[in-house]
DNA sequence: AAGACTGTTT
Protein backbone atom coordinates (compact mmCIF):
# COMPACT_ATOMS: atom_id res chain seq x y z
CA UNK A 1 0.00 0.00 0.00
CA UNK A 2 2.68 2.17 0.88
CA UNK A 3 4.28 1.69 -2.14
CA UNK A 4 1.80 2.44 -4.21
CA UNK A 5 1.01 5.70 -2.42
CA UNK A 6 4.61 6.83 -2.86
CA UNK A 7 4.32 5.75 -6.88
CA UNK A 8 0.94 7.76 -7.07
CA UNK A 9 2.38 10.84 -5.36
CA UNK A 10 4.59 11.39 -8.22
CA UNK A 11 1.07 12.89 -10.32
CA UNK A 12 0.36 15.99 -8.67
CA UNK A 13 -3.11 15.39 -8.86
CA UNK A 14 -4.02 12.36 -8.01
CA UNK A 15 -3.60 12.18 -3.72
CA UNK A 16 -5.42 15.81 -3.48
CA UNK A 17 -8.60 14.08 -5.59
CA UNK A 18 -8.67 11.16 -3.55
CA UNK A 19 -8.64 13.14 -0.08
CA UNK A 20 -12.57 13.43 0.17
CA UNK A 21 -12.76 10.52 2.11
CA UNK A 22 -10.32 8.80 3.42
CA UNK A 23 -10.86 7.21 6.60
CA UNK A 24 -8.59 4.84 8.85
CA UNK A 25 -5.36 4.96 7.17
CA UNK A 26 -2.46 3.53 8.88
CA UNK A 27 0.06 6.16 10.24
CA UNK A 28 2.94 5.44 7.50
CA UNK A 29 0.23 6.13 4.75
CA UNK A 30 -0.80 9.03 6.15
CA UNK A 31 2.44 10.23 6.71
CA UNK A 32 3.12 9.90 3.51
CA UNK A 33 0.12 11.35 2.12
CA UNK A 34 0.71 14.89 4.12
CA UNK A 35 4.04 15.01 3.05
CA UNK A 36 3.33 14.74 -0.36
CA UNK A 37 0.72 17.48 0.27
CA UNK A 38 3.32 19.44 1.99
CA UNK A 39 5.43 19.31 -1.21
CA UNK A 40 3.15 20.60 -3.20
CA UNK A 41 1.48 23.26 -0.71
CA UNK A 42 -2.30 22.34 -0.93
CA UNK A 43 -2.11 22.73 3.12
CA UNK A 44 -5.95 22.49 3.22
CA UNK A 45 -6.11 19.07 1.70
CA UNK A 46 -3.92 17.90 4.37
CA UNK A 47 -5.53 19.24 6.65
CA UNK A 48 -8.96 17.39 6.01
CA UNK A 49 -6.67 14.35 5.97
CA UNK A 50 -4.97 15.23 9.43
CA UNK A 51 -8.92 15.35 10.55
CA UNK A 52 -10.24 12.34 9.19
CA UNK A 53 -7.69 10.31 10.70
CA UNK A 54 -7.50 11.35 14.79
CA UNK A 55 -6.42 7.69 15.81
CA UNK A 56 -3.58 7.00 13.31
CA UNK A 57 -1.60 10.38 13.73
CA UNK A 58 1.73 10.40 14.87
CA UNK A 59 4.01 13.19 16.59
CA UNK A 60 4.96 12.59 13.09
CA UNK A 61 1.97 13.84 11.08
CA UNK A 62 1.22 17.15 13.49
CA UNK A 63 4.86 18.17 12.87
CA UNK A 64 3.77 17.81 8.91
CA UNK A 65 1.15 19.80 9.43
CA UNK A 66 2.78 22.14 11.33
CA UNK A 67 5.52 22.39 8.77
CA UNK A 68 2.46 23.23 6.14
CA UNK A 69 1.24 25.94 7.41
CA UNK A 70 4.38 27.64 8.28
CA UNK A 71 5.12 27.35 4.51
CA UNK A 72 2.04 28.87 3.48
CA UNK A 73 2.55 31.78 5.73
CA UNK A 74 -0.55 30.86 8.36
CA UNK A 75 1.83 31.35 11.54
CA UNK A 76 -1.59 31.64 13.72
CA UNK A 77 -2.99 28.08 12.54
CA UNK A 78 0.73 26.40 12.88
CA UNK A 79 0.89 27.92 16.30
CA UNK A 80 -2.77 26.84 17.31
CA UNK A 81 -1.55 23.04 15.99
CA UNK A 82 1.56 23.47 17.72
CA UNK A 83 -0.47 24.23 21.72
CA UNK A 84 -2.73 21.62 20.99
CA UNK A 85 -0.55 19.00 19.91
CA UNK A 86 -0.75 16.26 23.38
CA UNK A 87 3.11 15.21 23.15
CA UNK A 88 5.61 17.48 21.24
CA UNK A 89 8.75 15.99 20.44
CA UNK A 90 12.04 18.19 19.22
CA UNK A 91 11.23 18.50 16.12
CA UNK A 92 7.99 19.80 17.11
CA UNK A 93 10.04 23.10 19.03
CA UNK A 94 12.12 23.08 16.10
CA UNK A 95 9.26 23.54 13.45
CA UNK A 96 7.68 26.23 15.49
CA UNK A 97 11.23 28.26 16.19
CA UNK A 98 11.93 28.32 12.99
CA UNK A 99 8.29 29.47 11.72
CA UNK A 100 8.85 31.83 14.07
CA UNK A 101 12.13 33.07 12.93
CA UNK A 102 10.90 33.30 9.38
CA UNK A 103 8.09 35.54 10.15
CA UNK A 104 10.69 37.99 11.71
CA UNK A 105 9.20 37.64 15.43
CA UNK A 106 12.50 37.35 17.31
CA UNK A 107 10.08 37.73 20.69
CA UNK A 108 8.12 34.88 19.51
CA UNK A 109 11.49 32.76 18.86
CA UNK A 110 12.57 34.16 22.56
CA UNK A 111 9.02 33.38 24.29
CA UNK A 112 9.24 29.70 22.52
CA UNK A 113 12.81 29.02 22.99
CA UNK A 114 12.72 30.14 26.70
CA UNK A 115 9.04 27.54 26.95
CA UNK A 116 11.17 24.44 25.74
CA UNK A 117 13.97 25.03 28.28
CA UNK A 118 11.81 25.39 31.44
CA UNK A 119 9.81 22.02 30.47
CA UNK A 120 13.00 20.76 30.16
CA UNK A 121 13.29 19.72 26.61
CA UNK A 122 16.78 19.45 25.73
CA UNK A 123 17.55 21.73 22.12
CA UNK A 124 19.74 20.06 19.64
CA UNK A 125 22.31 21.45 17.63
CA UNK A 126 19.49 22.98 14.68
CA UNK A 127 17.78 24.55 17.79
CA UNK A 128 20.61 26.14 18.23
CA UNK A 129 21.80 27.62 15.13
CA UNK A 130 17.88 28.62 14.55
CA UNK A 131 17.17 30.67 17.66
CA UNK A 132 20.76 32.67 17.52
CA UNK A 133 20.38 33.31 13.54
CA UNK A 134 16.52 34.81 15.03
CA UNK A 135 17.56 36.97 17.76
CA UNK A 136 20.89 38.22 15.75
CA UNK A 137 20.46 42.82 15.27
CA UNK A 138 17.71 42.52 18.62
CA UNK A 139 17.34 42.96 21.88
CA UNK A 140 17.33 38.89 22.61
CA UNK A 141 21.15 38.71 21.20
CA UNK A 142 21.97 38.12 24.90
CA UNK A 143 20.34 34.97 24.54
CA UNK A 144 23.82 33.57 22.85
CA UNK A 145 26.41 33.48 25.35
CA UNK A 146 23.64 31.65 27.08
CA UNK A 147 23.42 29.34 24.14
CA UNK A 148 26.78 28.95 24.12
CA UNK A 149 27.53 27.92 27.60
CA UNK A 150 24.29 25.15 27.28
CA UNK A 151 25.91 23.84 23.89
CA UNK A 152 29.14 22.94 26.29
CA UNK A 153 28.00 21.38 29.20
CA UNK A 154 24.73 19.84 27.89
CA UNK A 155 25.98 18.60 24.27
CA UNK A 156 29.16 18.91 23.09
CA UNK A 157 32.45 20.63 24.04
CA UNK A 158 33.04 21.24 20.58
CA UNK A 159 30.95 22.72 18.48
CA UNK A 160 29.94 21.32 14.75
CA UNK A 161 30.03 23.83 11.80
CA UNK A 162 26.53 24.98 12.01
CA UNK A 163 26.35 25.42 15.50
CA UNK A 164 29.97 27.35 15.52
CA UNK A 165 28.73 29.66 12.50
CA UNK A 166 25.64 30.48 14.29
CA UNK A 167 27.85 30.99 17.87
CA UNK A 168 30.22 33.50 15.69
CA UNK A 169 28.13 35.14 13.94
CA UNK A 170 26.27 36.05 17.62
CA UNK A 171 29.79 37.11 19.26
CA UNK A 172 30.47 39.46 16.05
CA UNK A 173 27.24 40.84 16.70
CA UNK A 174 27.54 40.97 20.76
CA UNK A 175 31.42 42.63 19.45
CA UNK A 176 32.86 40.47 21.30
CA UNK A 177 36.15 39.27 18.97
CA UNK A 178 38.05 37.26 21.46
CA UNK A 179 34.96 34.79 22.31
CA UNK A 180 34.25 34.76 18.59
CA UNK A 181 38.03 33.52 17.97
CA UNK A 182 37.57 30.55 20.80
CA UNK A 183 34.56 29.47 19.48
CA UNK A 184 36.39 29.33 15.86
CA UNK A 185 39.12 27.48 17.54
CA UNK A 186 36.95 25.11 19.37
CA UNK A 187 35.11 23.86 16.17
CA UNK A 188 35.65 20.23 15.30
CA UNK A 189 36.54 19.73 11.71
CA UNK A 190 36.65 23.63 10.41
CA UNK A 191 35.72 24.53 6.61
CA UNK A 192 35.75 27.21 4.59
CA UNK A 193 32.56 28.58 5.87
CA UNK A 194 34.23 28.73 9.42
CA UNK A 195 36.84 30.62 7.84
CA UNK A 196 34.50 33.26 5.59
CA UNK A 197 32.62 33.84 9.05
CA UNK A 198 35.64 34.71 10.78
CA UNK A 199 36.82 37.05 8.33
CA UNK A 200 32.70 38.90 8.11
CA UNK A 201 33.17 38.84 11.88
CA UNK A 202 36.28 40.69 12.25
CA UNK A 203 35.00 42.94 9.60
CA UNK A 204 31.60 43.84 11.01
CA UNK A 205 33.40 44.48 14.41
CA UNK A 206 35.95 46.86 12.75
CA UNK A 207 38.75 45.04 13.10
CA UNK A 208 39.97 45.01 9.24
CA UNK A 209 43.39 44.32 9.49
CA UNK A 210 43.01 41.18 12.12
CA UNK A 211 40.43 40.23 9.53
CA UNK A 212 42.94 40.30 6.22
CA UNK A 213 45.01 38.28 8.41
CA UNK A 214 42.98 35.83 8.57
CA UNK A 215 41.58 35.84 5.33
CA UNK A 216 45.77 35.67 4.03
CA UNK A 217 45.91 32.61 6.86
CA UNK A 218 43.41 30.81 5.18
CA UNK A 219 43.94 27.00 3.98
CA UNK A 220 41.58 27.56 0.89
CA UNK A 221 39.13 30.77 -0.54
CA UNK A 222 36.36 30.52 -2.55
CA UNK A 223 34.15 33.05 -3.95
CA UNK A 224 32.69 33.95 -0.70
CA UNK A 225 35.85 34.18 0.93
CA UNK A 226 36.38 37.02 -1.30
CA UNK A 227 33.19 38.81 -1.37
CA UNK A 228 33.48 38.35 2.28
CA UNK A 229 36.59 40.65 2.17
CA UNK A 230 34.71 42.73 0.23
CA UNK A 231 32.05 43.48 1.80
CA UNK A 232 34.14 43.87 4.80
CA UNK A 233 36.08 47.22 3.60
CA UNK A 234 32.54 48.62 2.18
CA UNK A 235 31.44 48.05 5.52
CA UNK A 236 34.41 50.20 6.93
CA UNK A 237 33.37 52.58 4.57
CA UNK A 238 36.72 51.89 2.78
CA UNK A 239 35.54 51.95 -0.83
CA UNK A 240 39.13 51.98 -2.68
CA UNK A 241 40.40 48.81 -0.67
CA UNK A 242 37.22 47.10 -1.82
CA UNK A 243 37.89 48.18 -5.70
CA UNK A 244 41.25 46.49 -5.27
CA UNK A 245 40.14 43.11 -3.71
CA UNK A 246 37.15 43.10 -6.33
CA UNK A 247 39.97 43.49 -9.26
CA UNK A 248 41.97 40.69 -7.81
CA UNK A 249 39.16 38.36 -7.49
CA UNK A 250 40.01 35.57 -9.87
CA UNK A 251 36.24 34.33 -9.88
CA UNK A 252 33.47 36.81 -9.97
CA UNK A 253 29.76 36.16 -8.94
CA UNK A 254 26.78 37.94 -8.88
CA UNK A 255 27.08 38.08 -5.17
CA UNK A 256 30.75 39.65 -5.90
CA UNK A 257 29.47 42.38 -8.59
CA UNK A 258 25.91 43.27 -6.74
CA UNK A 259 28.22 44.11 -3.68
CA UNK A 260 30.69 46.28 -4.90
CA UNK A 261 28.11 47.91 -7.14
CA UNK A 262 26.00 48.65 -4.42
CA UNK A 263 28.80 49.44 -2.31
CA UNK A 264 29.68 52.56 -4.83
CA UNK A 265 25.87 53.51 -4.93
CA UNK A 266 25.82 53.09 -0.61
CA UNK A 267 28.89 55.43 -0.43
CA UNK A 268 27.42 58.08 -2.97
CA UNK A 269 29.63 57.23 -5.64
CA UNK A 270 26.76 56.94 -8.34
CA UNK A 271 29.37 57.46 -11.53
CA UNK A 272 30.95 54.43 -10.61
CA UNK A 273 28.60 52.34 -9.18
CA UNK A 274 26.79 53.10 -12.77
CA UNK A 275 30.21 52.85 -14.63
CA UNK A 276 30.69 49.55 -13.24
CA UNK A 277 27.46 48.15 -13.75
CA UNK A 278 27.87 49.11 -17.12
CA UNK A 279 31.28 46.95 -17.23
CA UNK A 280 29.36 44.09 -15.44
CA UNK A 281 26.36 44.50 -19.22
CA UNK A 282 29.91 44.54 -21.38
CA UNK A 283 31.52 41.80 -20.29
CA UNK A 284 28.12 40.07 -20.66
CA UNK A 285 29.37 36.81 -18.62
CA UNK A 286 27.47 37.51 -15.05
CA UNK A 287 23.99 38.94 -15.78
CA UNK A 288 22.72 41.12 -13.34
CA UNK A 289 19.84 39.40 -11.43
CA UNK A 290 17.03 41.55 -8.94
CA UNK A 291 19.16 42.31 -6.42
CA UNK A 292 21.87 44.19 -8.90
CA UNK A 293 18.84 46.22 -10.20
CA UNK A 294 17.66 47.37 -6.52
CA UNK A 295 20.99 48.83 -6.26
CA UNK A 296 21.14 50.38 -9.64
CA UNK A 297 17.41 52.37 -9.13
CA UNK A 298 18.84 53.70 -6.25
CA UNK A 299 21.79 54.90 -7.86
CA UNK A 300 18.95 56.14 -10.95
CA UNK A 301 17.12 57.37 -7.72
CA UNK A 302 20.17 59.03 -5.44
CA UNK A 303 20.73 61.24 -9.07
CA UNK A 304 16.86 62.11 -9.57
CA UNK A 305 17.75 61.14 -13.26
CA UNK A 306 14.45 59.56 -14.85
CA UNK A 307 15.94 58.94 -17.79
CA UNK A 308 18.36 56.19 -16.25
CA UNK A 309 15.53 54.92 -14.08
CA UNK A 310 13.50 53.99 -17.13
CA UNK A 311 16.78 52.51 -19.15
CA UNK A 312 17.22 50.53 -15.88
CA UNK A 313 13.19 49.55 -15.72
CA UNK A 314 13.94 48.68 -19.73
CA UNK A 315 16.48 46.12 -18.66
CA UNK A 316 14.47 44.50 -16.01
CA UNK A 317 12.48 43.67 -18.46
CA UNK A 318 14.61 42.87 -21.16
CA UNK A 319 16.64 40.49 -19.06
CA UNK A 320 13.22 38.77 -17.81
CA UNK A 321 14.42 39.24 -14.13
CA UNK A 322 10.76 37.82 -12.58
CA UNK A 323 8.30 39.30 -9.98
CA UNK A 324 9.83 40.44 -6.63
CA UNK A 325 8.60 42.44 -4.20
CA UNK A 326 11.28 44.34 -3.19
CA UNK A 327 12.35 44.72 -6.97
CA UNK A 328 9.36 46.49 -7.33
CA UNK A 329 9.77 49.09 -4.64
CA UNK A 330 12.64 50.06 -5.98
CA UNK A 331 11.23 50.86 -8.92
CA UNK A 332 8.47 52.61 -6.86
CA UNK A 333 11.02 54.74 -5.03
CA UNK A 334 13.30 55.42 -8.08
CA UNK A 335 10.09 56.65 -10.37
CA UNK A 336 8.93 58.44 -6.89
CA UNK A 337 12.25 60.39 -6.35
CA UNK A 338 12.42 61.08 -9.65
CA UNK A 339 9.29 62.97 -9.95
CA UNK A 340 7.13 60.95 -11.85
CA UNK A 341 4.09 60.47 -9.17
CA UNK A 342 2.36 58.86 -11.85
CA UNK A 343 4.97 56.00 -13.03
CA UNK A 344 5.42 55.31 -9.28
CA UNK A 345 1.19 54.51 -9.05
CA UNK A 346 1.59 52.12 -12.13
CA UNK A 347 3.97 50.16 -10.46
CA UNK A 348 2.81 50.04 -6.97
CA UNK A 349 -0.82 49.15 -8.67
CA UNK A 350 0.54 46.06 -10.90
CA UNK A 351 2.43 44.37 -7.31
CA UNK A 352 0.93 41.76 -6.55
CA UNK A 353 1.71 41.76 -3.30
CA UNK A 354 2.55 44.82 -1.10
CA UNK A 355 5.02 45.20 1.72
CA UNK A 356 5.38 48.14 4.52
CA UNK A 357 8.34 49.61 2.90
CA UNK A 358 6.03 49.52 -0.47
CA UNK A 359 3.59 51.34 1.34
CA UNK A 360 6.31 53.73 2.70
CA UNK A 361 8.05 54.41 -0.41
CA UNK A 362 4.57 55.34 -2.49
CA UNK A 363 3.46 57.58 0.36
CA UNK A 364 7.05 58.97 0.76
CA UNK A 365 7.13 59.62 -3.21
CA UNK A 366 3.25 61.64 -2.91
CA UNK A 367 5.00 63.39 0.15
CA UNK A 368 7.95 64.71 -1.84
CA UNK A 369 6.20 65.36 -4.68
CA UNK A 370 3.09 68.09 -2.93
CA UNK A 371 0.65 65.28 -3.11
CA UNK A 372 -0.38 65.35 0.58
CA UNK A 373 -3.87 64.90 -0.10
CA UNK A 374 -2.83 61.49 -2.15
CA UNK A 375 -0.60 60.52 0.58
CA UNK A 376 -2.98 60.63 3.53
CA UNK A 377 -5.76 58.33 0.34
CA UNK A 378 -2.85 56.18 0.54
CA UNK A 379 -2.25 55.88 4.11
CA UNK A 380 -5.66 54.63 5.22
CA UNK A 381 -6.00 52.44 2.29
CA UNK A 382 -2.55 50.74 3.94
CA UNK A 383 -4.14 50.81 7.40
CA UNK A 384 -7.81 49.46 5.59
CA UNK A 385 -5.59 46.53 4.14
CA UNK A 386 -4.13 45.60 7.07
CA UNK A 387 -0.32 46.96 6.91
CA UNK A 388 0.88 48.41 9.79
CA UNK A 389 2.44 51.55 9.84
CA UNK A 390 5.80 52.16 11.33
CA UNK A 391 8.33 55.14 12.22
CA UNK A 392 9.15 55.82 8.86
CA UNK A 393 5.29 56.00 7.43
CA UNK A 394 4.62 59.08 10.13
CA UNK A 395 7.54 60.36 9.06
CA UNK A 396 6.41 60.55 5.26
CA UNK A 397 2.48 61.00 6.06
CA UNK A 398 3.91 64.17 8.75
CA UNK A 399 6.09 65.68 5.47
CA UNK A 400 3.22 65.58 3.42
CA UNK A 401 0.82 67.16 5.97
CA UNK A 402 3.62 69.64 6.38
CA UNK A 403 4.24 70.66 3.34
CA UNK A 404 0.27 70.54 2.37
CA UNK A 405 -0.77 73.02 5.47
CA UNK A 406 -2.62 70.80 6.56
CA UNK A 407 -2.55 71.22 10.50
CA UNK A 408 -5.16 69.20 12.21
CA UNK A 409 -4.54 66.26 9.64
CA UNK A 410 -0.80 66.22 11.11
CA UNK A 411 -2.14 66.88 14.74
CA UNK A 412 -4.13 63.78 14.21
CA UNK A 413 -1.95 61.71 12.58
CA UNK A 414 1.09 62.74 15.16
CA UNK A 415 -1.32 61.86 17.97
CA UNK A 416 -2.67 58.85 16.56
CA UNK A 417 0.83 57.47 16.13
CA UNK A 418 1.19 56.96 19.72
CA UNK A 419 -1.95 56.24 20.66
CA UNK A 420 -3.38 54.27 18.13
CA UNK A 421 -0.07 52.38 17.05
CA UNK A 422 1.96 52.74 19.52
CA UNK A 423 4.76 54.06 18.09
CA UNK A 424 7.14 56.65 20.15
CA UNK A 425 7.45 60.05 18.14
CA UNK A 426 11.13 60.25 17.40
CA UNK A 427 13.69 63.56 16.58
CA UNK A 428 12.34 63.41 13.32
CA UNK A 429 8.80 63.07 14.41
CA UNK A 430 9.22 66.12 16.55
CA UNK A 431 10.66 67.77 13.37
CA UNK A 432 8.01 67.37 10.82
CA UNK A 433 5.67 68.81 13.53
CA UNK A 434 7.68 71.78 13.95
CA UNK A 435 8.30 72.52 10.55
CA UNK A 436 4.49 71.65 10.20
CA UNK A 437 3.62 74.32 12.40
CA UNK A 438 5.99 76.47 10.96
CA UNK A 439 4.33 76.69 8.05
CA UNK A 440 1.64 77.39 8.87
CA UNK A 441 2.65 80.40 10.89
CA UNK A 442 1.95 78.92 14.36
CA UNK A 443 5.45 79.97 15.81
CA UNK A 444 4.46 79.91 19.13
CA UNK A 445 3.42 76.18 18.89
CA UNK A 446 6.49 75.36 16.96
CA UNK A 447 8.66 76.47 19.80
CA UNK A 448 7.03 75.24 22.41
CA UNK A 449 6.71 71.94 20.72
CA UNK A 450 10.77 72.38 20.98
CA UNK A 451 10.53 73.08 24.88
CA UNK A 452 8.50 70.24 25.79
CA UNK A 453 9.97 67.56 23.09
CA UNK A 454 12.41 64.70 25.09
CA UNK A 455 15.31 65.58 22.96
CA UNK A 456 17.94 67.87 21.98
CA UNK A 457 16.84 69.58 18.69
CA UNK A 458 19.34 69.10 15.84
CA UNK A 459 20.15 71.53 13.05
CA UNK A 460 16.87 69.70 10.90
CA UNK A 461 14.57 70.95 13.98
CA UNK A 462 16.57 74.36 14.37
CA UNK A 463 16.38 75.05 10.43
CA UNK A 464 12.37 74.02 10.10
CA UNK A 465 12.15 77.17 12.80
CA UNK A 466 14.67 79.25 11.51
CA UNK A 467 13.05 78.81 7.95
CA UNK A 468 9.45 79.35 9.20
CA UNK A 469 10.75 82.73 10.96
CA UNK A 470 11.94 83.50 7.54
CA UNK A 471 8.81 83.11 5.84
CA UNK A 472 6.74 84.68 8.49
CA UNK A 473 10.04 87.72 9.52
CA UNK A 474 10.23 87.11 12.98
CA UNK A 475 13.19 88.40 14.56
CA UNK A 476 13.00 87.10 17.96
CA UNK A 477 12.63 83.34 17.94
CA UNK A 478 15.07 83.61 14.56
CA UNK A 479 17.99 84.28 16.43
CA UNK A 480 17.15 82.34 18.68
CA UNK A 481 17.00 79.31 16.33
CA UNK A 482 20.27 80.39 14.57
CA UNK A 483 21.86 80.70 18.20
CA UNK A 484 20.89 77.01 18.78
CA UNK A 485 22.25 76.02 15.38
CA UNK A 486 25.64 77.67 16.28
CA UNK A 487 25.82 75.70 19.37
CA UNK A 488 25.79 72.75 17.25
CA UNK A 489 28.09 73.78 13.88
CA UNK A 490 29.33 77.11 13.81
CA UNK A 491 29.08 78.40 10.47
CA UNK A 492 26.19 76.99 8.32
CA UNK A 493 25.79 79.16 5.72
CA UNK A 494 21.94 79.25 5.90
CA UNK A 495 21.95 81.27 9.06
CA UNK A 496 23.42 84.16 7.80
CA UNK A 497 21.43 84.59 4.93
CA UNK A 498 17.78 83.84 6.52
CA UNK A 499 18.97 85.69 9.01
CA UNK A 500 20.03 88.46 7.27
CA UNK A 501 16.58 88.32 5.37
CA UNK A 502 14.85 88.81 8.45
CA UNK A 503 16.64 91.58 9.63
CA UNK A 504 16.16 93.50 6.55
CA UNK A 505 12.86 92.84 6.30
CA UNK A 506 12.30 94.31 9.68
CA UNK A 507 14.44 97.06 8.76
CA UNK A 508 17.66 96.64 11.33
CA UNK A 509 20.28 97.14 8.63
CA UNK A 510 23.06 97.58 11.27
CA UNK A 511 22.71 94.05 12.24
CA UNK A 512 22.59 93.05 8.61
CA UNK A 513 25.47 94.75 7.46
CA UNK A 514 26.94 93.39 10.84
CA UNK A 515 25.89 90.05 9.48
CA UNK A 516 27.39 90.69 6.19
CA UNK A 517 30.67 91.76 7.78
CA UNK A 518 30.62 88.64 9.63
CA UNK A 519 29.45 86.15 6.36
CA UNK A 520 32.62 88.09 4.10
CA UNK A 521 35.05 87.34 7.12
CA UNK A 522 34.33 83.81 8.05
CA UNK A 523 34.22 83.58 4.01
CA UNK A 524 30.73 81.57 3.70
CA UNK A 525 29.20 80.48 0.84
CA UNK A 526 26.47 79.85 -0.20
CA UNK A 527 25.69 75.82 -0.55
CA UNK A 528 25.43 75.31 -3.68
CA UNK A 529 21.96 73.94 -4.38
CA UNK A 530 21.22 71.91 -7.47
CA UNK A 531 17.65 70.75 -9.17
CA UNK A 532 16.95 67.04 -9.72
CA UNK A 533 14.52 69.03 -13.21
CA UNK A 534 17.77 69.64 -15.14
CA UNK A 535 19.36 66.36 -14.48
CA UNK A 536 17.83 64.55 -17.36
CA UNK A 537 20.33 67.13 -19.19
CA UNK A 538 17.17 69.59 -19.71
CA UNK A 539 15.45 66.71 -21.09
CA UNK A 540 12.17 68.17 -19.61
C1' DA B 1 11.12 18.63 10.21
C1' DA B 2 14.98 21.70 10.24
C1' DG B 3 20.19 24.74 10.34
C1' DA B 4 25.83 27.77 8.24
C1' DC B 5 29.82 32.00 5.12
C1' DT B 6 28.76 37.05 0.25
C1' DG B 7 24.36 40.74 -2.49
C1' DT B 8 18.48 44.32 -2.83
C1' DT B 9 14.01 48.60 -1.20
C1' DT B 10 11.39 53.10 2.54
Amino acid sequence: MLHTIRRLARHPHFLSLTTFSCHHIPTPTLNCMLHHHYSISMENDARRLFDQNPTSRSIGSWNMMIASYLQSGQLRKAQDLFDQMPVKDVVSWNTMLSGLRKSKNPHGVYICFIQMMRIGFRPNDHTISVVVSAVLKTEFIVLVPQIHVFEVKSLAPNPNVFVGSALMVGYANLGNPVAMSRVFDEILERDVTSWNALVSGYMEMGYTKEALRVFDAMPEKNVVSWTSLLKGYIHNRMINKARDVFNKMGERNVVSWTAMINGYVQNQNLVNGWKLFRLMLRSGTIPPNHFTFSSVLDACAGCSSLLMGQQVHTGIVKYGIPDDIVLSTSLVDMYAKCGDTDAAFRVFEAMPIKNLVSWNSLIGGCARNGRAMRALEMFNRMTETGTKPDEVTFINLLWACGHGGLVEEGEKHFDSMVRKYGILAGLEHYACMVDLYGRAGQLEKAYKLIKVMPFEPDVVVWGALLGACCMYSSLELGDYAAQGIKKLKDDHPAIYSMLSKIHGEKGAWSSVAELKGIMKKKNVMKQTAGSWIVSDFGKR
